[in-house]
DNA sequence: ACTAGGTTTGGCAGTAACTGCCAAGGTGGG
DNA sequence: CCCACCTTGGCAGTTACTGCCAAACCTAGT
């Protein structure tokens, strides 16, 4: 929800076909306001993961340093582990922007490589970077931040389709956006080689070939 | 860990490259016997999920369905949710061992389609056919379900670099593991069209082209 | 300015998930 | 038979999470 739909006008909340990254978050009602002060807090929370750490933090603590009261804090996130979610879509939003956003005659391929390049990169390097340790030594904490990135699969198709021509929900499109998330996560996994995250990524859809990011008869 | 290792003789805890799928279910310190106890407790919560529906089923009724205390079904599952893990990490060792065993002069292609296609159908088909209503219904059980079958792309990664004579941890071998299951993932997921998953599965091996399931020069 | 209506907030209490601890039982080897 | 060891089950305690209600806070209308 919160990613495919920034630019579209609201639509009043009619059935969408719901392939999964609808519903989430069914908390808010108004929307907007909220998701500011959600990520702000979600901010607040992960940038706590970052110097403390993910062990021995109660929900009590991580509340407090959000500067929210406990019971708030549930109003705003429906777990302690969601707490991260906010931070990571807006990630992933920005990604999906820069792909919706691109020249329209810069062939997908290109596009793709540039807009995941500096993100993965920066999540790579310091700053962002102790993200992925606190990923990889909270398994819960990693099981939402999957469930988040898949989730955002539907957005990149909805992006590559636009570029594309085609529908978001043909196979194409949704096999392409399941595509590449699961590159930038391998790109994000600890390589033996000291390759970038951003050549992995690269690496990858040299991989799989051109067929997948170019416009096909149907 | 559980996935790779059952023709292998046990390393014995030899520092692994630790990709995620290991320090799986670390509780387990004998390994094989308590393995097939979880499975069967697995096996009779699913049912028990499949008959009643998720909500409104405590950690107490759980147990007492599974022949366990409430203390010993927490030393047999970390979690509530956990349960459902052996069942799927069952399921899913079935399509690895398929692949692994498949006659040697077959192409990779050809030996995927073939390992996935009886159990993607019949996962869709009654019988199984409910768990993935479960999976919809129930947003925790959803995200271990993704956490597991993603732990498993390094076991698909193993066995397709044993066909393709790469090395498990390669870049091509990685992608191709991580690239068979997101297409199983997505053949499960409900179908605009009416096309059976094991079809949309190979639509999906077909849009990805050849070149990744192929011997590479490296 | 004051009030009425609705919405947001914080505290309190209750439930359910999970953990540490220990005593009881079961098993195998001497 | 007994002793070491492992597994089991119960109990108590902690922590995550929810329902409820009263106080505070807009906002609009008069």
């Amino acid at each position: 929800m919160s990613l495919s739909q920034t630019t579209q006008a609201d639509p009043p909340d009619a059935a969408e076909p719901s392939l999964g990254l609808a519903d989430a978050l069914p908390i808010f009602p108004p929307r907007h306001e909220r998701d500011r002060q959600a990520l702000e807090a979600s901010r607040a929370v992960v940038g706590l993961y970052l110097r403390e750490g993910t062990a021995d933090l109660s929900v009590k603590q991580l509340a407090e340093h959000a500067g929210l009261s406990e019971r708030t804090f549930y109003r705003t996130f429906p777990t302690k582990e969601d707490t991260i979610r906010p931070y990571v879509e807006a990630g992933l939003h920005y990604v999906v922007a820069q792909v919706r956003d691109a020249a329209p005659q810069l062939p997908l391929r290109e596009v793709l490589t540039r807009a995941f390049a500096a993100p993965l990169d920066a999540a790579m390097a310091h700053g962002d970077g102790v993200f992925l340790a606190v990923l990889r030594q909270n398994e819960p904490l990693r099981a939402v931040w999957l469930k988040v990135i898949t989730d955002a699969e539907v957005a990149f198709a909805e992006v590559i389709a636009g570029r594309l021509g085609g529908s978001p929900s043909s196979a194409q499109a949704r096999l392409a956006g399941a595509t590449v998330v699961t590159a930038a996560r391998l790109a994000l996994e600890p390589q033996t080689s000291g390759a970038r995250p951003s050549e992995v990524f690269e690496g990858c859809l040299d991989l799989l070939g051109p067929a997948l990011f170019e416009p096909r008869p149907s």
